[in-house]
DNA sequence: ATAATGTTTAACAGATTTGTTAATACACCG
DNA sequence: CGGTGTATTAACAAATCTGTTAAACATTAT
């Protein structure tokens, strides 16, 4: 059971290893249902029996991704919060680094989707965690935006709406257009980073207009 | 096979209506693959041959859902569209009209974008109407758009882009918000209202400072 | 009433799913 | 070389899924 040979003191062998890239992938693209071990087993290049005998069961293997990911997505929210640099500079990098950070994970927000739908007792031990973080970054933006507001230099928004606004805009980008370009129309791989670009300068611009324009 | 019996010459008979609705509820709410026609049966009452039986196949029950739901949902975006009303008002009721049409069929967004990301091949026949439908609505709107802007009334935008924020905007409030509720509050219904008024205000204020707005 | 037609049930069939297990191949260590 | 533990395979098992079928039941029309 627990392994100690030569070549995984750095690691996991080589099954082992291509079981999990296979499963980060299915997971990640088709979420928990709709992926099954047989479909791991197959895209990995490995029997079926392998997957449990090195994860005993998919819900261990779909923990272990959850995990990696998970880590990855709550980290990608600490960079931007210095109380310092001036407020526009400060929200206009959030977004920018918040959509960077899905162009480089770009299936990330429909798999943590899927997941709340339907698996949400998979989430429940990251709850505390993810509710931390998010209580810190609406906490911090909340408070630099009331005090823009207060010293007259922005529009009087909802500070909730508004942050609804930012990450709803981003995460649609990635939830909803690949579903729809794959009905619609087929598009090539640097095409589709240009469109990514347009729309994040056009989300930066709303928020932006949003705050600062006069009517 | 043919029904010809009494109680349907004005509509379908008792077992084959609660099949429809249970199919209906469930397709909508967990997509083709994650609803088994066992399920279905077990929530109409009723032995799972039954479907089979008025039915014949899944897939058959399922077009049969896509087909009344797709109906509305291209048909809805139909009434807003006059040359002569003014601008704004024009793009405002149609914001609204669209946010009301799916606060009436908050399942839709979900249901669509779930089957446009496993079951595309079941679009194929409606792929022609959809995509006159959202060509008509599209020029029509692009066109407004750039006669204001030529006329200097608003500023400089790709409609392409304010369209894009438009939608994805509002299919947010349907597709991403419900599944975040599930796993960090739950929410009352009446509140839940509130919240999605909240949201359509906000939704329209912020395009239209996109337009109006002088930075 | 009875024949014909429509509806429902229960049982079955074949595929697929997650998971186990017993046998075997392999590597390493004394 | 032999023995110990690990890795891998193939076969199996129980559950569930879609779909079929034959027989029982109900309804209607003649």
């Amino acid at each position: 059971m627990v392994k100690t040979n030569g070549q995984k003191t750095a690691g996991q062998n080589d099954t082992e290893r291509k079981i999990m890239e296979a499963a980060e992938e299915m997971f990640l693209r088709n979420g928990y249902n709709l992926t099954t071990t047989t479909m791991i087993a197959r895209k990995a290049g490995v029997t079926h029996a392998m997957l449990h005998y090195y994860y005993r069961t998919k819900e261990q293997i779909f923990i272990k991704v959850l995990d990696r990911n998970l880590d990855e997505l709550l980290a990608s929210f600490h960079p931007v919060m210095k109380k310092d640099t001036p407020f526009w500079e400060t929200l206009e990098s959030g977004i920018s680094t918040h959509f960077d950070f899905l162009m480089k994970h770009p299936e990330l927000p429909t798999f943590i989707l899927d997941t709340m739908r339907f698996n949400p007792e998979l989430l429940e031990s990251y709850k505390p965690r993810i509710r931390e973080t998010l209580l810190r970054i609406t906490g911090f933006h909340f408070s630099i935006i009331k005090d823009e507001i207060a010293a007259g230099k922005i529009r009087d928004v909802d500070p909730e709406q508004l942050l609804l606004d930012i990450i709803t805009l981003n995460l649609s980008a990635f939830i909803m257009l690949p579903p729809a370009r794959k009905v619609f129309t087929e598009i090539s791989d640097t095409r589709s980073r240009q469109i990514l670009e347009n729309r994040k300068k056009e989300i930066i611009a709303l928020i932006r207009s949003r705050l600062y324009g006069k009517l």
